[in-house]
DNA sequence: AACCCGGGCGACCATCGGACGCTGGTGCC
DNA sequence: GGCACCAGCGTCCGATGGTCGCCCGGGTT
């Protein structure tokens, strides 16, 4: 139990870390500097209480590699991505933009699916793209969709739904520059929360409202950049 | 591991019976017949896979008797609810149903709470009666409302929210042949059922366009109900 | 061939929606 | 007072949404 509690914190304050760290990354496109006051995140979390020093254990993850006798199939890895413009395709073993985005319009057919199925045998039907819809995909034979992926890039697409002018201007961009995957998808964020600033704040509706975009949730880092802006300049 | 699987199996034979029970017990008020095909559940579990005959261990449930030095607060049970007419007040130490929807609607307000708490927060914001709500309302003064509760008259309340007529007259009825409380819940189920044959079957569609339903999840039962009218006559 | 960078996704976790039956309150005799 | 009935709600459970960092693919030297 009192290990339990030392599990809690150490989670707790590893998040607050990574939240920090990724506003540095963010603070070179936006102009109006930004973020370093995600320290605040401290105040969403009313836990409060004292302690937190400790720093607990790793957590070890991973299967003891494939070990004994393995019975599921062995699926490779998929290839990177790459920041690749609209049209381009990737060159090695790589896979572009385009197809990332093409992979959300998939999960949305499967959703369709799910939906219909549910429907039929009387169950409660998903309107967003849940877990079951991942299992559907992997099972129909989507083995390359999964949910870590997806979640991943959702703010990308959304960006790409929303406003593909600036979705496509910041590929470009991008590429140019040489940045990698992980740069892309940081920088995505800020042309987000601008959307949101002209929409009340409101990402949920911005998200509600776009008929690809419904069915997926709200990614939380997106939700926390778009609070933290609006307490900082504004309301 | 094998134990484990016992125990699902137990599980799973044991929410068959109760099905068929509850559908027994309902026959009476519709007129034509109906649900004994309850036993077509099994189709709704695609597992088949044999076994299920061995009924497995009694789970022990509940706490130790309020045991050593507790520190929260031991609540009274409520008042068992008792069949009342509409404006009618319930007689001894019971609640009628007036006050039973009156907690629904106290409910809606919790969630309003919940929500314009996350929305300042900019955290996601519930749209339906969640767990969180539940917590909300037992730490606001409202120790009384708790989530079994709620959850077991979900069906009660929504008739009472679409056809308010139909509702009051089962309430009279049911109320004059001096049934309890039971027997008054299991017959709300069909004029649900009903309202959702003339809606095509559509029961989360005749909850959603329900200012007051919109917020409660849609009871399982009652979707197996409709569903299993469904395909008994008409399609 | 050897190395290192970076990101795919397996696996974990808190919490959720959902369920059920044990306790014990209640009315009756 | 004693008893039998029955329903309130504590407590459990599988599955969900969400997350993180290990492991290894891939490009470069």
């Amino acid at each position: 139990m009192e290990q339990q509690r030392m599990d809690l914190a150490a989670r707790s304050n590893e998040k607050k870390r990574r939240l920090e760290e990724s506003s540095d990354g963010l603070l070179l496109k936006d102009g109006n500097g930004s973020l370093e006051a995600l320290g605040l995140l401290g105040l969403t979390d009313p836990d409060s209480d004292s302690e937190g020093k400790k720093v607990a254990k790793r957590r070890q993850r991973k299967r003891r590699s494939k070990e004994v006798g393995e019975d599921g199939e062995e699926r490779p890895r998929e290839h990177p991505f790459i920041v690749t413009e609209p049209g381009e395709p990737a060159k090695g073993k790589k896979n572009g933009l385009d197809y990332l985005f093409d992979l959300y319009e998939q999960c949305g057919k499967f959703l369709e699916e799910v939906q219909h199925i549910a429907k039929e045998k009387g169950e409660k039907c998903p309107s967003k793209v849940t877990n079951e819809v991942f299992r559907h995909a992997k099972l129909t034979g989507a083995g390359y969709i999964n949910k870590p992926k997806m979640r991943d890039y959702v703010h990308c697409y959304a960006l790409h739904c929303l406003d593909v002018e600036t979705s496509n201007n910041l590929r470009k961009e991008y590429k140019e520059r040489g940045e990698n995957v992980g740069a892309w998808c940081q920088a995505c964020y800020f042309p987000l929360v601008k959307l949101a600033r002209q929409n009340e704040w409101d990402i949920d509706d911005l998200f509600n409202r776009n008929d690809k975009l419904r069915i997926w949730y709200v990614p939380t880092k997106l939700r926390q950049l778009c609070h933290i802006e609006r307490m900082k300049h504004g309301e």
